[in-house]
DNA sequence: TGTTCCCCATGCGCCTGTTGATCGTCGAGG
DNA sequence: CCTCGACGATCAACAGGCGCATGGGGAACA
């Protein structure tokens, strides 16, 4: 985990730089505004800790510059209470989080550890599955295709899932009637065809095969 | 937020689940230990208040076997100062805090407070949620949209709450309910609906869009 | 007693699931 | 190589379900 702390007070910046190195953190120190985009521009931190007032460039300006260039890093700042910054502000900007100083250095550990938390499990807890140009979000429910986000509804959704739990392998009609429809139904297995049909139409003909016979095979990217 | 209080002495009991409902968290009550564990076994509650003493089963033997279920509910334990039991065994059993009796209403809410943000819930530690034009304050209740702030009630705040914890994911009606209605309610899922129609009319359309099927879901700005 | 909030019921409109018919395709066997 | 039968794909039409809006009744405050 490499954090990267944006603070002039140079006594401030080295003590927590020595805590957070104690906790296991990779830390870097840099007193400078301009400094700071540049760096956190360049190398990938998993956290920044960015105080608001800055020489060369406000931390404001810093953090809502590095949003417009796309980056996400989580940001945690730190705000003077005197009230001529406003910490709505700082978290309008892109922020994550907001400490006010004067802060204890517990607290500052546990927000940092909850930011980075909350990052794993907002990339790592939701199963996302990517199959060549296809991407699967079972929790959000949202499939894209080449960067554009198709349209399914629950059913499709329902069946493509099966087809993406088991990519790569043969999943028959009746394995899919099973897992997607519930017990009491007793329909025609064409409904699957149905539905297969329909994801190619929405998803291009060639992601879902045909075994004859056996059923259908999710083609692996390749 | 749901919250289930174990605890026999009954005056007690009620009034801390009429000041609690009044924060905004849905509160069960029940006072009796074995009572107590099913209750906590079978809902997802998001946090426990266990007392030590209590008919059925006591407190220890409740909250050790929850833990041995695997359930890591927080749980906060009310013990008295008698001497009879014995704080750290409390937390040795696998208690996430306790509090000595008599406390203050205050400072059990702050310590409520304090272990579900610990705890974070998928949320992390910091109260406060920007999405988009979107900010809200979970630990003040307030909602500013676009700089306004908007006016909610507490149900619709507890709605709210529910979509931004889970921000971007799809969150179905079941577990709405699950989490902001208590144990005795058995109404229809229309009223999250509702609720989900009067946010709708406050914050704007588009903020939460209905997964036909699945749920609804808070968009995440970008 | 008035106001606010919460829950329930109703009706409506649109989307979606399902069906059955028809058309296309594959492969085995003559 | 051709034919035929079986399997699969697709389409259109219908009915029911799902989600939304709205208003009223009732409870809980002040």
């Amino acid at each position: 985990m490499r954090l990267l702390i944006v603070e002039d007070e140079k006594r401030l910046a080295l003590s927590l730089a020595k805590g957070l190195t104690a906790e296991g953190y990779a830390v870097d120190v840099v007193h400078d505004g301009l400094e700071g985009l540049h760096r956190a521009s360049e190398s990938p931190y998993d956290l920044l800790v960015l105080d608001i007032m800055l020489p060369g460039m406000n931390g404001y300006r810093v953090c809502s510059t590095l949003r417009a260039a796309g980056n996400d890093v989580p940001i945690l700042m730190l705000t003077a209470k005197d009230g001529e910054y406003d910490e709505a502000e700082g978290l309008d900007t892109g922020a994550d989080d907001y400490l006010t100083k004067p802060f204890s250095y517990v607290v500052l550990v546990a927000r940092i550890k909850a930011l980075l938390r909350r990052r794993g499990q907002g990339a790592g807890a939701s199963p996302v599955h990517v199959l060549g140009e296809l991407r699967v979000d079972t929790a959000a429910r949202r499939v894209f295709l080449r960067d554009d986000e198709v349209a399914l509804t629950a059913k499709e959704f329902a069946v493509l899932e099966q087809f993406v739990l088991r990519a790569g392998q043969v999943v028959s009609k009746g394995e899919i009637l099973d897992h997607v429809w519930d017990f009491a139904y007793d329909g025609d297995l064409n409904i699957v065809e149905v539905y297969v049909s329909a994801l190619r139409r929405k998803l291009g003909a060639t992601l879902i095969r045909t075994v004859r016979g056996a059923g259908y095979r999710l083609e692996t990217a390749r």
